[in-house]
RNA sequence: GCGCCUCUAGCUCAACGGCAGAGCAACGGACUCUUAAUCCGCAGGUUCUGGGUUCGAAUCCCAGGGGGCGCACCA
């Protein structure tokens, strides 16, 4: 192992440390915190009094020649490398491999002549040892004067201490940026769920839980991106500012372009884009997008959302419910290494997700949950009168559809997908304007949607290819706009149906909600724990 | 939008009509093998905000604000 020559300065932190514990010297703290005692200025509490001292701090080593934020440091090992090579050394080994680590500390124990760190990077955590002996005193006073919380760097050797803990014994150590700002409580961590989502970059520094589910995060859209590649997908971005929404049900965000005096608004669907490029001959074809959607937040629901649409040519929904089952069983198996994954809501109770999944009609499913046998074709009078029955709302405009679709969706999608995730196919044409009407019955589409743990994973579709009947959707959904459906579409969107006037090939399309399958894998309850930064309300700063 | 719950030191939490407290963090000190180190000492508060009831309010009431959960919304 090679013995990296001694870049850092061995002084670099040591000077500060002699401000501290010596009679008389140089920078005190205290010449820092006399001000602002003022009376009429009230107490500025405990956390400025922390930050003020560690600003001094930092002041005190500027003063000394100390830089409290130096450019860079080479960094020879992570914490992870270190365990996974020296993992299974016994106690008490010292050995002559130099390296040099980085981290932030997050704890520290102090022995009087010896200090134990616990110092924290992207791939785990490893203990400095540092000893007096090795410092001499000036540095070491440095390294005790540290916070937690700082980030430092230290070169040293591997060796493990008497009760077998690996370390890195050190020679040096340099602060490389000083924390102001103390850390959460070091054992409870923080839990507050607001302060953890405003603060997410402290949710990170002490929650194991916060690093795993973002992990499993990127795991599960690498794993997407995988699996399409692996199947001769090419991956497209297409504008999230758009002059006219389309492709789902949902309220769009309003914003205004300045330059073109245009309205713009942010895209609720990557759909119509898409499938104009299948029109142009990409045949296989997809995006990891966000999406925005104006409507309510909820433990499901964040208004801006990353979905992945799937188009691919000369197929149909069936051969799309294949490409969301590879994906997602791909995702579980990379990301969790499993198909064994715990219920989001049943303590205790586990989804077995290994493929081929169960596919029901939606009809079947509403006669096992309600005992009621429901169609498209019959009466909407019967249809409301089951309706109410069942207690489910229904607005006098809609026909069979939207009513046979609001019985399975309010009373149904609950119970599907505990044990195993269920494909329900066979929805109404009048909640599925994109859908391929299915063959010799115009009034129900070729469409799935996959629930998993009674919530909706994924949707998808044979893709209405033909111009003339989309003309006809678009204009009832027109309808159903001036009806009081405030999320559908507005207007007839004269460039989509321009597109498949040039011919779109049969397409199957698929969408499938990132944020949930990863709240699913992830374990996670809400779907704040599973976006960094989610929406909430501005921090009220006084 | 509606209902229920919640907000106390930097963090995690007590006190629930009668002197606002603890642990961790901080600060001063002891300690050369610790593991949330330990030990001694010392500080830190607009109890979310504004009203009200009361001899007395962190505590009870009203309004507002933040947050959580449920409902509604979410093809």
């Amino acid at each position: 192992m090679r013995t990296l020559p001694p870049t850092g300065c061995p002084a670099h932190t040591g000077r500060a440390g002699r401000s501290r514990g010596r009679r008389g010297a140089a920078p005190t703290l205290h010449g820092v915190t006399s001000t602002g005692e003022e009376g009429a200025v009230p107490s500025a509490g405990a956390l400025e009094e922390q930050r003020r001292i560690r600003q001094a701090k930092a002041d005190a080593l500027r003063a000394a020649g100390v830089d409290p934020y130096p450019s860079r440091f080479d960094r020879t090992a992570t914490a992870g490398e270190l365990h996974g090579r020296f993992g299974d050394l016994g106690p008490q080994t010292e050995t002559d491999v130099s390296v040099r680590v980085a981290g932030r500390v997050l704890l520290a124990r102090r022995m009087g002549k010896l200090i134990f760190l616990t110092v924290q990077d992207d791939s785990g955590t490893v203990q400095l040892f540092v000893s007096r002996a090795d410092l001499g005193e000036g540095p070491f006073d440095a390294v005790a004067d540290l916070d937690l919380g700082d980030w430092v760097g230290a070169e040293g050797t591997v060796m493990t201490t008497k009760t077998g803990e690996l370390s890195v014994r050190a020679a040096t150590v340099t602060l490389l940026a000083k924390a102001v700002r103390p850390l959460p409580d070091k054992w409870r961590g923080l839990s507050d769920t607001d302060t953890r989502f405003r603060q997410r970059y402290v949710d990170l520094i002490v929650n194991e839980e916060a690093r795993q589910t973002f992990r499993v995060r990127h795991r599960t859209i690498a794993a997407f991106r995988r699996q399409l590649d692996d199947e001769g997908y090419v991956e497209v971005e297409t504008p999230v500012l758009q002059t006219e929404v389309g492709g789902a049900a949902a309220r769009p965000f309003v914003t205004h372009h300045n330059a073109l005096d245009q309205q713009m608004y942010l895209r609720i669907a990557l759909e119509l884009h898409l499938k104009r490029l299948v029109v142009g001959g990409i045949e296989r074809v997809y995006e990891i997008g966000r999406v925005f959607r104006n409507e309510g937040i909820s433990t499901r629901h964040n208004p801006e959302f990353t979905m992945v649409e799937v188009y691919r040519a000369l197929a149909d929904f069936d051969d799309m419910i294949g490409v969301a089952e590879r994906m997602i069983c791909r995702a579980a198996l990379e990301a969790t290494g499993s198909y064994t994954v715990a219920h989001p809501e049943r303590a205790g109770a586990s989804i077995d997700l290994t493929p081929p999944w169960p596919r029901r009609s939606i009809v079947d499913l509403v006669a096992e949950y309600t005992g009621r046998t429901v169609s498209v074709h019959d009466d909407v009078a019967d249809l409301r009168r089951t309706c109410d029955d069942l207690g489910v709302s229904y607005e006098a405009w809609w026909g069979p559809g939207r009513l046979v679709y609001a019985i399975f969706d309010k009373r149904v999608e609950e119970h599907l997908g505990h044990d195993r995730p269920l494909f329900a196919t066979g929805y109404p044409a009048e909640v599925s304007p994109l859908a391929k009407p299915t063959p010799g019955e115009p009034e129900n589409t070729d469409r799935f949607e996959l629930f998993v743990g009674g919530r909706e994973l994924a949707n998808g579709y044979s893709e209405l290819n033909d111009p003339v009947r989309q003309r006809a959707m678009f204009e009832a959904e027109v309808t159903a706009a001036e009806h009081g459906d405030d999320e559908a579409q507005r207007s007839v969107d004269e460039d989509y149906l321009r597109a498949l006037e040039y011919g779109l090939p049969p397409t199957g399309g698929l969408g499938i909600g990132i944020d949930r399958v990863a709240m699913l894998l992830s374990g996670s309850a809400s779907i704040r724990e599973v976006i960094l930064f989610p929406t909430l309300r501005p921090e009220v700063v006084d």
